[in-house]
DNA sequence: TGCAACGTACGATAAATGTCGTACCTTTAA
DNA sequence: TTAAAGGTACGACATTTATCGTACGTTGCA
């Protein structure tokens, strides 16, 4: 048995499983056709591989399907909100010791950061009170 | 050859390799002893392993070291914010597209951001000005 | 001076990740 | 009614990541 220094074990989504949910966060419940083609418009990728990556996520829970049809149909088992939350954590933690006002200090000094999120930000927090 | 939707293909470092700069970064340059005793108190790795890690980081590029004397000496290439926010960016860019906003909205919407964090955030925007 | 302590080098191996080929099932249209 | 098109299942395999054992070199001191 191991553990990390945030007690975060999380069946962590990986890099391809994670470019596959963002279809499927994108598009809502598709078929693996769908979600293939998707990925295929940005990286060649061939239909099984996909199928499988898949079919893996299901085994592992993070997606679930309807098998009613011969098309399956995957959905998310947990909303893209939560998912998203948990690996922002998992991010902040690791790198940030959990200081979420480090990490915004370095978002905001990066160059790529526009004036204009900027100016959201600070429209947010203002909301917030 | 293969990339990816952001174009970035930075010498990731890897989990266990970030556990190593993060020693390097918190103390210093170091011996592999060092970082092997700093891992150890949080988890336990054998000696090899990380000397065997801090060789393939330096393969990569991603340390280089003092061979001068006996006890090699092992440095980052990198400064901690520079790899930090290639990071970052990266993160930004592959869950949130890049928008910095969205990743703050969730930030503050967890609730382990504590009122404290909120409150930093908010002069350090002030003081931007 | 020789041995114990401590160092590096490097290959073996395990486990996780990612990709694909092939077998086989279902639907549909000629 | 059968063959082609389009599905799923599943095992094989390459690569990457991570860990460790073993060999061997250096240092210092009993």
């Amino acid at each position: 048995m191991k553990s990390n220094q945030t007690g975060n074990n999380l069946p962590e989504p990986t890099k391809a499983e994670l470019e596959i949910l963002q279809v499927l966060w994108e598009f809502g419940p598709s078929t693996v056709r769908f979600v293939n083609d998707k990925l295929n418009s940005q990286k060649e990728v061939n239909y099984t591989s996909t199928l499988k990556q898949m079919q893996i996520l299901t085994e592992k829970g993070i997606l679930k399907r309807d098998e009613s049809q011969m098309k399956h149909i995957y959905i998310p088992v947990e909303a893209e909100e939560k998912t998203k939350v948990q690996l922002l954590d998992r991010f902040v933690n690791t790198l940030y010791k959990g200081s979420a006002s480090q990490l915004m200090m370095q978002l905001l000094g990066n160059e790529k950061t526009s004036k204009q999120e900027i100016e959201e930000i600070k429209r947010l927090l203002d909301s917030m009170e």
